[in-house]
DNA sequence: CTTATAATTTAGCCTAGGCTCAGTTTATAC
DNA sequence: GTATAAACTGAGCCTAGGCTAAATTATAAG
């Protein structure tokens, strides 16, 4: 039951919840550029059709959203070619996929299970720090000794 | 470097990604019910003018994040008064509260500093399965031995 | 080589959640 | 008890990211 000084300063608080904020904002750019590097490494070149289907939405709604990554520098395409990321989408895919495979690999170090892993780290990728994914290393290094 | 097995099924990781953007739009109403709760429990009542400098916007902002929470049934207010949780608001405070604590005391456990535990908490928490959580009070309970 | 199908885009709509600026209501201070 | 300050609301705008329906372009089949 919290008392009188169990409430943290208000702007504290506020620059917290504002930092969750913005890391939504990169969370869509981070899953897509992700999953564009999947598809070319894996089928040789990146579809919206594809796209659309893995992210779970509708073909317009991948297209715009790709129109976004293409504004903000993350991607290439020409009208109703296939995609592809430019340095800076290389960048942060890489950085991503290796946020999400420490995450994922930690869950699995902790005990929890591979379904569980591999749907939680999806979310949870987003929000840790760099302190707490150097943490989740040192975990994983004491758990495959 | 991944081969052609290594894509998981496309129908699998829509469901993932799908279940991601599910637990988004619940974040907001999780963080405003607990915030309230939390003003409640300290200052003996929750006010727009503190509920909006904790989350870090505006007063207009919140006030419309606070009429849709009343339009779903978490709060009740009258225009220009305190702010009051209803049962369903109080049910899903104390579960976000819980959440956040296990979450919160997990990455203490784990050797993350306070502070980093402080805010990767706030944004982790609503990515965190049932099965995870159960796996974070294991590891809790151990380190407390 | 034409026709049918598949992929992509465009247009238009919706909700959430930000913002500013202006107005209203409530509380406070003389 | 009235003036000022603080709290709250309302109007209007913006972006992101969902959707459907319809048009366009590219590809495949006969």
């Amino acid at each position: 039951m919290p008392d009188e000084d169990s409430l943290p300063e208000a702007h504290e608080q506020a620059a917290r919840f504002t930092q969750v904020r913005e890391a939504h904002k990169t969370e869509a750019t981070e899953d897509y550029v992700e999953l564009i590097d999947d598809l070319i490494r894996v089928n040789g070149e990146a579809r919206l059709v594809d796209v659309a289907s893995r992210m779970g939405v509708t073909q317009p709604t991948a297209s715009k959203t790709l129109a976004r990554l293409q504004r903000d520098g993350f991607i290439n395409s020409e009208p109703y070619r296939s995609i592809f990321l430019t340095d800076q989408g290389k960048t942060l895919a890489n950085e991503s996929r290796l946020r999400h495979e420490i995450v994922f690999n930690f869950l699995l170090a902790i005990g929890v299970s591979r379904d569980a892993a591999v749907r939680d780290s999806e979310g949870m990728e987003h929000h840790v720090s760099e302190e707490t994914l150097k943490v989740f290393e040192k975990v994983i290094r004491q758990n495959s000794k």
